[in-house]
Order: C-alpha cells, then structure tokens, then sequence
DNA sequence: GCCGAAAAATGACGACCGTCATAGGAAAGT
DNA sequence: ACTTTCCTATGACGGTCGTCATTTTTCGGC
C-alpha cells in the first residue's frame, strides 16, 4: 500500500496526546502565574516531559500561549453553549452563573480564562479572531438564556458577562474572603434577577439545620 | 496635582523625586506590558536612569511592584472620592463612569489598574491590606453616587465596579472595536441607568475599518 | 575652590529563559 | 530481525533578568 497513511490512522496518535498534555499543563500555569510567570521548562516538566522536546509540538512559547488561550476559551464557549441548549432558560442561567461565580472556581486555575488570561493576552496581537470567535460565542450563549426581547438580550448578555468577568478579577485581588464572597454574590444576583441560593452541601455553616 | 510641599528641610530631597519618577514610569510600563513583561532595566530607563541604581531606592522589584499597585489603586480610589464628593450624585456617577468607559481609557497604561494590575497583583501576596484599602475606598466612593436605599447601596456599588472592570477587561481583549463599544456602552448604560450620551467632540467619526 | 556626603553610573556575577541541533529510543512496516 | 520513522531526551548557545559591589558624578556647606 502506498504511503498515504494520513490522519486515518487507528493509531492513538502519542503525537497529539502529548500536544494536548503540553497544552493542558500550560493552561494551568498560565492561569495560576500568568504566561510570563512560567518557562517552557516549567511548563514540560507538569506535563511530565522535559523542556527540549517543547519545540517538536510548538513554534514557540507565544504560539503556545496563543493556542492555550484559544482553547481555553474555546471550551468555555462550547460549554456554555451546550448549557444554553440543553436545559430550560432559566436553569441553564443559574448553571452558567454558578459554575462561574462560585468561590471555588476563583482560587487557582480553575476559574475562567477571561479573568485570568485577559489582560495577558489583550497585550498581545496574536490569534486575535480566535479570541473574537470564543467572545461571540460566550455572549450568545449567555443571550440565549436571558429573558426579555431578542434585540435587548444581546446588550443585556454583554452586561452580564462584563458583571462576571469583574466580579471574578475583584474576587481574586483581595484576601478578604467576605468582600470577595460580597463581590460574588452581588454579581450573582445583577444577573440572575435573584440572589443565589447557597450551595446544600457545604452551607452548613451558619444555615439553621432543619 | 498640588506640588508636595517638602517640610521645612530645605533640602530639595532629590532621592524623593527619582523615587516618584521610578515609581511612575514603571506604572505606564507595568500596566502596558505585565509586572513580568518588563525588566528593571526597561523600567529605569524610562525613568531617565540606568539599570544599576535601581536598588538605592527599592529593595527589589517585586518592592517596586507593590509600591506601583498600591499607589496607583490609591490614586483611583482618591480621585473617585473627591469626585464623589464635591459633585451631585448624578453628576459624579456620570464622571466616575465616563472617565472609566470612555473608549480612549481602554487602551495602553492609561486605564485603571484594576483592569490591567489586577491579576498580576492577585498572583503575589505583597501588600494585600493595601489594595484592600484602596479596594474599599472605590467601593464606598461608588457607594456615594447611587441612588437607593443606605443598605441596598453598597451591593449596588460591588455590581457595579464588577461591571465596569470586567467591561475594560473585555473590550481590551478583543480588536473587534465595533464589538468593544458595545460592551462599554452596555456596561455604561447599566451602571447609570441610562444610555451615556456621545462625546460630541468625536461623536461624527464612524471610526475607519483597520 | 575644596570637601564630604549622597546619588547615579558602571560593570559584572549567576541564574534563568527561549531556542535549537543532535542523539537516543520506541513503535510500525517489511 | 531489521530498518524506517517518528517522538522524546540531552545538552548547549546567546540573551536577558535581578542583584549588587564599586566607581564616578553631583551638590550643598566650609
């Protein structure tokens, strides 16, 4: 057979795993210590190889920041796509809102790229359309699940997406827990119309038991 | 603003004045490039100065980098303060408001550091109480200005500076610039109340495609 | 004009970073 | 089993960064 052995290989592809690991190390420290807070060497030792290789997969560390931030962003979009399909408005608004203003998802690298990538990458002039696809689609997912008119949702969804990217930047510049949990739940509440209800799990805390 | 006034040493204290200088030069290249985008080199250098100097008048960069997030958050935080209080209500909200949306804000070292500082300083535990005071201080400013009841105030401040902030951090991700205003004027008209009536200095130009 | 103190300039040091050439090693095809 | 072909690891290169010891310049007081 001739050697046309393209992408159809059953193969598992190590290539493209190792990619992906790479990337996925890299989103973790670059959110956690920002892109230029982390060396490629950094970055391949969590993703459990070692920094000579790196330039087998990438071009260079700005493409991998570029493509860490696209993915990144991408996947929230999907994500919140999905939500906004799935599940009935109102439910997928509470989903989307409490998957991102959670406390927990403001510690570490766990929260949005938006808040935490943002500004890295808004100084950069690379891979500016991807970014702009990810926003679109973030915004209308976020529309998709607002109430009130088609023309006045879009406005509304910008609103509320700006609320909760800066919610989350405030949330994590202070070390006063209960300013940033204030900061959390007012957001939480400008864009749900309501105040989020504690979480059962973990309220114990003050909640009377029943 | 007024001169600083040296006391009745009589020495024209030229430590101090490098120190100010220093201290301003790296807030422009801190909030164009990232805290670790720019070396201390870069820094004294656009201060007029040579690298070596540096630490006659800072323990070390990341000293410096503290002095810069709490001077220039303590800079906005008087500035809103003193707007909040000299003016009407209405008419200090809308200052607030404008000086931090306006289009021309967004872009390079001139908008508020929360915007562009924010993750960086959320990344070091240096000089949290700091930040947290100035912090507060934008809270309660923004606080003055609204409408509404004592109690529901506040809530309605953490609202809005989270939309006000998470709006920049957007619009400086993206070169979609048509896209940008609209997050800008949708956080602007959520914040006020009310669409925020055009410059009419440049209101006439329909900016070019670039 | 000179002197002593303070500030800035010089130059160098280790460490780290991004990059790459090259060698080693593991799977797949014959 | 052998070879071919990818990946990965090794190691090294210039460059830059943060830091600091040392020298040179500046400037007020004698």
């Amino acid at each position: 057979m001739t050697e046309v052995t393209t992408e159809q290989t059953g193969k598992p592809d190590r290539r493209a795993a190792t990619h992906q690991r790479i990337l996925e190390a890299a989103g973790r420290l670059f959110r956690a210590h920002g892109i230029d807070g982390v060396g490629v060497d950094a970055v391949m030792k969590e993703a459990g190889l070692t920094h000579g290789g790196f330039y087998a997969h990438f071009a260079s560390k700005e493409a991998l920041a570029a493509e860490v931030a696209q993915t990144l962003l991408r996947q929230s979009a999907e994500r919140w796509d999905r939500i906004s399909r799935t599940e009935d408005r109102e439910i997928a608004l509470e989903r989307i809102v409490r998957g991102y203003l959670e406390p927990d998802r403001v510690v570490a690298g766990k929260c949005c790229p938006l808040t935490t990538l943002g500004p890295d990458v808004a100084r950069r002039d690379t891979s500016r359309t991807a970014i702009r696809a990810a926003l679109g689609g973030m915004i209308d997912a976020l529309a998709r699940c607002l109430p009130g008119l088609a023309a006045r949702r879009r406005q509304r969804a910008l609103e509320a997406l700006s609320t909760m990217v800066g919610a989350v930047v405030l949330a994590r510049m202070t070390d006063d827990d209960a300013l940033a949990r204030d900061v959390l739940d007012a957001a939480a509440t400008s864009v749900l119309g309501r105040p989020i209800e504690p979480d059962p799990e973990q309220s114990a805390t003050v909640s009377p038991p029943k």
